[in-house]
RNA sequence: GCCGGAGUGGCGGAAUAGGCAGACGCGCACGACUCAAAAUCGUGUUCCCAACGGGAAUGAGGGUUCGAUUCCCUCCUUCGGCACCA
């Protein structure tokens, strides 16, 4: 039987059957042990697996069981994001409704996943489309509700003209604004949606103490959120006499609030620019410059956001006819219109200080306003105090100056230094910082360019959002009792804009929860990135059904200590799930600053054209033929051996030939019966060292996710272990310690084949359960080590020395080499540096 | 414009703590086996100088150092994020 030939098909279906038979991999609560929760992203069920979810999936699984073999009970679950677009569009074109088609697609996806040989537990499995999973989401809105963190509120939002509903501002990707879905520009609609308080915890989320995630993420949701301090400023509306007959505004005498970065340069405030938007336009706007200003507004509201933010447009605006007060040096300042302030931020007016920024600068300019110096670079070349307060033209500038100096023409602040720091680490905004709020005009304040989640959809496929209208009492939640609210099946999808529950002729009508009088239902559903926010805990408890997990289970394994997945949800998945564990902790359902400790991304898999893969480019490699072809093993082996695990590359077809030689190579060392043969000491030792060199790499490697290594290094093992068998090495003890400890180290890369190995050497089953074997440091070690030896930097021979050698020895062993004293020359060395272990440097 | 990642052979990539650049694999070349091919096995494979031998080389240029892919500065290319954000 020495013929024995490696056929993938058989060995996989074989021991994924035996392993479901056993239950292998079922996790449950073990206090014996620690635990470890190993996530990773679950899918969308689209009906196909995808290299890209192989990519992501079977270096997690592998990790996973390399937890496991170290002594960890493991969770590793699998789901479905079952919720979304894509089931619901297919409806509208094939008439298959979304429940049956994603049902569908879950048993064929579950196949394809099952034949990755992956040890997800599948007791756990979560689907989130279905009702006793979605009873649990409505209820989270509910208690988000009750926290005062879902409200409703009428607004301009994003709406995805193409997928026919709003989005969440996360959701709006580019320079264009598209739908991060389907890469429609947005449109900007007003409308009633419900949002979470997710701004409340703006300063929360900046702070990622505790949690071992990947620079690259914190700095995306950092900048996404971009904190920015400063303050807010009181500008006194003061609109003298507007006609004849002396008439005031209304708003004569009312204060409007400014958001500012720069308080240090309030002296050289010499105009305001209020957003066209701006509610009190109207007000401000004189007689005479209403039609102007009409004018204006409708061609503000004619453009889109994107023609508007085009950085490079020229500025344009009209002057209202209206003045404010600059309350620090009391100059009456025009106040103007203008569409590059935007009402979206801060309060959707600012102060104009054309000196200092470089958009005022260019409108002042262009409208011939009045441009004050108020930080000069150089600090003696103004006489302190020469102020020209506000009115005078300094026709000096060429451009606003935006770099450090000292504040003139500020008054009692003149001489202050300011630095180019934010906030109050800059001298001079620390200082008017502290004046303002002594003196009422303003007050420190932060703004943050992040927003409240969005999370309304005019779509079908969705959660409902469990809130009932009533014409008396207004919104309140469905009770408790009446949850889930069940989506019903009978409706039509079409996309006109409007949410299809809407549509439905009964549904909607319900009792009001406070008078039992007539009420409708919220027809709006959630945005499937609340299912995702806690599937999380999901898979602690899927079948229980008193709450949204089991709290034993959640004691035991929350939480999450490795999530695994794609960077492109940073500021999406990631960050929402992040929020709405910070809630949840609010709402005592949760503890825990963070539900998901450590944080790995892996990169992408493109096509071998190198482009993104893609069914219009033909470019798309599937996992199923290759299974087909190769075996899961050797799929899995090139995924993890292919490319740095968080880079990516692109596919190659004939690469994956290496790890198909790699999994066939090793059989056939293994299967093969050489009868044992007289080996010498030398080469067990050095079968040996290698093996225990090899087991210390590999542990290191998949401690720190370097999968490609990995796989090298048990590749390099294995062309040793040929060697050794050479030498007449098989057989011998040593032969069989390097085999199982081979096994071992392969069995969370490849693990049919190394169970199968592992059983075909009469171990005892299975190799999954095994210890994580242990390095002997002793045998690892070296006893001659060869140290390459340099003169001037460039390296002129190689010597051997024992390991132990000290600093005397090799530099007298170096020394005496003929290839270095041939560079030497017969000259006494100016410097001899010996870095032990390493190399020996010779200065002539 | 701001923030972050990445630039190493024909290709994917490797290189504990600043110490032999190119591990491992793909591809390619040559050889063995074969009637032949595939598979398999073996050898070689950064570039230049014909070469024993030597020189150059980790995006470019500079710096620190006995020594730099690794640290510092300037710049280029590329990918991603943000952006009239006050």
């Amino acid at each position: 039987m020495t013929d024995i030939h490696y056929n993938s098909k058989e060995i996989e279906s074989k021991w994924q059957a035996k392993w479901d038979a056993d239950q292998l991999y079922r996790s449950v609560i073990d206090n014996s042990k620690p635990k470890h929760y190993a996530l990773t992203m679950l899918p969308y069920p689209s009906g196909d697996l995808h290299i890209g979810h192989w990519y992501a999936m079977t270096p997690s699984d592998a990790r996973a069981r390399y937890m496991r073999m170290k002594g960890y009970n493991v969770l590793f679950p699998m789901g479905f994001d079952a919720f979304g677009l894509p089931a619901e569009n297919a409806a509208i074109k094939s008439g298959v409704h979304p429940m049956t088609r994603t049902r569908e697609n879950i048993v064929r996806m579950r196949k394809q996943l099952r034949s990755m040989g992956a040890m997800f537990d599948w007791e756990r499995e979560a689907v989130s489309c279905e009702p006793e999973y979605y009873k649990w989401t409505e209820w989270f809105f509910i208690q988000l509700y009750k926290t005062g963190l879902a409200y409703r509120k009428m607004s301009p939002v994003d709406f995805c003209p193409n997928c026919n509903t709003t989005l969440a501002r996360e959701q709006v990707w580019g320079d264009d604004r598209h739908c991060e879905r389907c890469g429609t520009p947005v449109i900007k609609k007003d409308l009633d949606q419900w949002f979470f308080k997710a701004t409340k915890y703006a300063d929360e989320l900046l702070n990622f103490d505790g949690i071992d995630w990947p620079q690259t993420v914190k700095t995306l949701q950092t900048n996404w959120i971009d904190r920015s301090e400063g303050a807010e400023v009181k500008f006194k509306i003061d609109d003298g006499q507007w006609t004849m007959d002396g008439q005031r505004s209304t708003v004569n005498g009312q204060s409007i609030t400014i958001f500012t970065t720069r308080p240090d340069t309030l002296w050289g405030a010499t105009f305001m620019v209020f957003s066209p938007e701006h509610p009190l336009v109207s007000e401000i706007t004189t007689p005479k410059n209403k039609a102007a200003v009409e004018e204006y507004k409708a061609q503000a509201a004619r453009q889109t956001e994107i023609q508007r933010g085009a950085v490079d447009k020229e500025k344009t605006g009209v002057f209202t006819g209206g003045y404010a007060i600059n309350p620090v040096n009391q100059a009456r300042i025009p106040i103007w219109i203008a569409d590059y302030v935007m009402m979206s931020y801060g309060t959707g007016a600012i102060m104009a200080v054309p000196a200092h920024d470089e958009r005022d600068f260019a409108f002042a300019k262009k409208y011939d306003l009045p441009i004050v110096e108020v930080i000069s670079p150089t600090p003696h070349q103004l006489p302190p105090n020469s102020g020209n307060l506000g009115g005078e033209k300094e026709g000096g500038m060429e451009s606003a100056y935006i770099g450090a100096g000292v504040m003139v023409n500020s008054a009692q602040f003149n001489g202050t230094k300011v630095s180019t720091e934010k906030g109050r680490k800059n001298p001079g905004i620390a200082k008017v910082l502290d004046w303002i709020a002594e003196q009422g005009i303003g007050k420190e304040s932060v703004n943050y360019r992040y927003r409240d989640w969005l999370i309304s959809r005019q779509r079908y496929w969705g959660a409902p959002i469990p809130m009932v209208n009533c014409e008396i009492h207004g919104w309140n939640p469905v009770p408790n009792d009446q949850l889930p609210v069940i989506l019903p099946e009978d409706v039509e999808w079409r996309p006109t804009g409007e949410s299809p529950l809407k549509l439905h002729p009964t549904w909607k009508n319900t009792t009001c929860p406070v008078c039992n009088g007539p009420a409708t239902r919220e027809t709006d559903t959630m945005d499937t990135f609340m299912c995702s926010s806690w599937y999380h805990l999901r898979y602690l408890s899927p079948k229980y059904d008193k709450g949204p997990f089991d709290p034993a289970e959640y004691d035991y394994w929350m939480p999450v200590d490795t999530y695994t997945g794609g960077i492109e949800h940073a500021t999406m998945h990631l960050l929402y799930t992040r929020f709405f564990h910070k809630a949840l902790r609010d709402s005592g359902i949760v503890e825990g600053h963070e539900p998901m400790l450590q944080l790995r991304n892996q990169g992408m898999v493109l096509g071998e054209d190198g482009d993104k893969m893609s069914k219009s480019k033909g470019n798309v490699i599937a996992p199923d033929v290759l299974v087909d072809k190769y075996g899961a093993d050797t799929v899995r082996a090139y995924i993890m051996f292919f490319a740095r695990w968080e880079m990516g590359a692109p596919w190659d077809s004939q690469g994956i030939e290496g790890a198909a030689r790699w999994v066939r190579r090793v059989w056939t060392l293994f299967t093969d019966q050489t009868p044992p043969a007289a080996a010498s000491d030398e080469t067990k030792k050095n079968l040996r060292r290698k093996v225990h060199q090899t087991l210390r790499k590999v542990t290191r490697d998949f401690d720190n996710f370097e999968f490609n290594t990995i796989i090298s290094s048990l590749m390099e093992l294995m062309n040793e272990m040929y060697k050794a068998r050479e030498a007449g090495a098989a057989g011998t003890d040593e032969w069989k310690e390097a085999q199982e400890i081979y096994l071992k180290m392969m069995a969370p890369v490849t693990p049919h084949v190394a169970e199968e190995l592992w059983a075909y050497l009469g171990r005892p089953y299975s190799v999954h359960t095994q210890q994580w074997p242990q390095v002997d440091e002793a045998a690892a070690k070296e006893d001659v080590i060869e140290l390459p030896v340099q003169v001037n930097g460039k390296v002129r021979d190689r010597i051997s020395v024992p390991a132990e050698a000290g600093e005397e020895e090799i530099k007298s062993a170096a020394l005496a080499s003929e290839a270095i004293q041939k560079f030497l020359e017969g000259k006494e060395p100016k410097k001899v540096i010996v870095a032990k272990g390493r190399l020996v440097s010779i200065v002539i």
